[in-house]
RNA sequence: CGGGGCAUAGCGCAGCUUGGUAGCGCAUCUGCUUUGGGAGCAGAGGGUCGCAGGUUCAAAUCCUGCUGCCCCGACCA
């Protein structure tokens, strides 16, 4: 390709809306162009780079047997209502009609449509296990679309649907997409990992999710460091402590905390660490009024695990300031779990503190030095934390360490949850029929494009791994325009190049060295040949890499035979 | 959904307080010079100042409503 055919969209300045690197860089490079709130059109040269992306997606679900289909955007609402996500889904779900006044969504996902597609394909269990997939685009009607394509509306995504006979062979299957997964973003030469994970709106039971590390991830990610334990933050557990509890060593007495309703007030006040204070939180219970939950004060309540809890009303919400003050006496700021009518549950590390400041359930009082056993009974202990950097791994090895990163990938093992909802059935060994147990994994291109970029940039631009790159070589002539002998060369070098095989960028403007440097390096071109009349003289030809490793003269004989050797590296 | 902010040339911004001829940088076009790290000089084109009302002799500027976009929050005892 050929910069004259080629235009590039480079931009000096920054855009003032975009708020991560990737962003800007994307907006800089001429990679992408905001359309309206989390729509973005992907210009010629981000499109090499989606395209690259979806290849190396594709060349390994194919290999991993995988059959790629193509399903509609827009779906039927009767599928949905028939599998309840009609109702369940909420704004998120752009909700269309057409001309008859039908309803139909723009889908955020395809396990409806895929289902209905099984159920209708698939009759025995000869057909089975089958793994389809597609690479289309999805709307989801995101409360804050932000960062680019990295939390767009509309996005790119392979999304694929097992379907099985059994458990065993949808978790066979599962472990094949595990290492699949693993293989791709090994191959898009990421730094990644795989972390257990919560499963969400999408259902089922286990799941695995894939995430690019990434200082602005907008998840963090809790590891061992002496195991293979990482899961993400939401789903981390803690353990509780093994050692004994604490003794009290001094007597309870009440303090007067006037104004001081929140930890840090409260611990500030009586000089004394968040952690010897225990906050006390009323959640909605399932059969009670209201559940006090009691934690370390420098902790943080993890909803998802609470709202695991049977004593917990589903989804999980706090009880407003009236109920709190009809249940405990007092207005909120001065709640503790000492007297309280209502099921108290503490978390293991609140089990841990001896000579605690806890509410006093009276306003403008809290009490000091209290201590479980002594002054009030032993609660229920449950996880109900978000793990902290230092936490004892949960499997026993090691500590965890606490990273970011931008989930690009997740599977899932769904079982029957849509499959038994919309009656997708085959016949088995004995003609019985039988509901198909289904797997589901994902994969965000459009997002892999952002996250590649935010792990991979310098002060110059994006240096793209280089599997993705949108050209492999930029070859830049100086001056080409003052010398044909330069020009001849350089077309002859541009042909030689492309018929070698390589994905080459000729800079062919008559623009100034400068200007081609500094373009090339935005644009994130791994490799790059620099020709000038000198260089022709001497029959050499300069080579520079983008990550900065390597910049050398490379003799002009026998050149793609050396730059394989480089390129292949 | 709650709070804050912005909307003026393709992009980034000033002008608005105190109403009166719409401006700067980048980009674009023309010419000349320049050419190994985002060139210089000279000239040119480009705007219903987000939309709709209102006040006024006169509105980008003041008032009201609407729309779009951005940011922060949605953890709290």
């Amino acid at each position: 390709m050929r910069t004259s055919q080629f235009p590039l969209s480079t931009i000096k300045e920054t855009p003032a809306d975009a708020e991560i690197i990737s962003h800007k860089l994307m907006l800089r490079a001429g990679l992408i162009r905001r359309l309206a709130a989390g729509l973005y059109t992907w210009m010629p040269l981000g499109l090499r780079v989606l395209r690259k992306v979806e290849n190396i997606i594709r060349e390994e679900m194919d290999r991993a047997g995988a059959l790629e289909l193509l399903m509609p955007t827009v779906q039927p609402a009767e599928l949905w209502q028939e599998s309840t996500r009609w109702a369940q889904y909420g704004p998120e779900l752009l909700r269309i009609k057409d001309r008859h006044d039908r309803e139909y969504c723009y889908g955020p996902t395809h396990e409806e449509v895929i289902t209905d597609y099984a159920r209708r394909e698939l009759s025995s269990y000869k057909q089975l296990p089958v793994n389809f997939y597609q690479i289309q685009l999805k709307f989801r009607d995101e409360v804050r679309p932000r960062f680019g394509v990295m939390r767009a509306r509309e996005f790119l995504m392979k999304d694929a649907y097992s379907f099985h006979i059994d458990q065993a062979s949808m978790q066979q299957t599962f472990n094949q997409m595990h290492a699949t997964y693993s293989q791709i973003f090994t191959r898009l030469g990421l730094k990644f990992r795989a972390v257990a994970a919560d499963s969400g709106a999408i259902g089922g039971n286990t799941s695995v999710e894939f995430h690019v590390l990434a200082e602005s991830g907008e998840d963090a990610i809790a590891f061992s460091t002496a195991s293979d334990y990482a899961a993400n933050l939401e789903l981390a557990a803690t353990i509780p402590a093994s050692d004994k509890r604490p003794t009290a060593t001094a007597k309870t007495k009440l303090v007067d905390t006037p104004t001081q309703k929140t930890i840090e007030e409260v611990a500030k006040h009586l000089k004394l660490d968040a952690k010897r204070c225990l906050k006390t939180l009323l959640v909605k219970g399932a059969e009670q009024e209201a559940v006090a939950l009691v934690l370390r004060g420098d902790h943080s309540l993890n909803e998802i695990k609470a709202a695991k809890l049977p004593e917990v009303a589903q989804p999980l919400s706090f009880i407003d300031d009236d109920q709190i003050k009809a249940l405990t006496g007092s207005p909120a700021g001065f709640i503790g779990p000492k007297d309280l009518a209502i099921p108290v549950i503490a978390d293991y590390a609140a089990l841990q503190v001896a000579d605690f400041v806890c509410g006093a359930n009276q306003v403008g009082k809290h009490w000091q030095d209290m201590n479980w056993e002594r002054d009030l009974p032993l609660p229920k202990s449950a996880d109900l934390r978000n793990v902290v950097e230092g936490d004892p791994s949960p499997d026993g090895k090691g500590t965890l360490q606490i990273v970011r990163g931008v989930e690009v990938g997740h599977i899932f093992q769904l079982g029957e949850k849509y499959s038994k909802a919309m009656n997708a059935t085959v016949l088995d060994e004995d003609g019985k029929s039988v509901v198909m147990q289904m797997g589901c994994y994902g994969i965000g291109v459009t997002r892999i494009v952002a996250a590649a970029i935010e792990q991979n940039n310098d002060a110059q631009g994006i240096v793209w791994p280089k599997p993705i790159a949108p050209f492999q070589i930029a070859l830049l002539p100086i001056n080409m325009h003052k010398s044909q002998r330069l020009a001849d060369a350089v077309n002859g070098l541009y042909t030689q190049l492309v018929d070698a095989g390589f994905d080459v960028l000729l800079d062919d403007r008559q623009a100034r060295p400068g200007v081609m440097f500094a373009d090339m390096e935005l644009i994130g071109i791994p490799h790059r040949l620099v020709l000038s009349e000198k260089g022709l003289d001497e029959g050499m030809i300069e080579y520079k890499s983008r990550d900065g490793n390597v910049d050398t003269k490379l003799p002009l004989d026998n050149i793609t035979d050396q730059l394989r050797g480089i390129i292949l590296d």
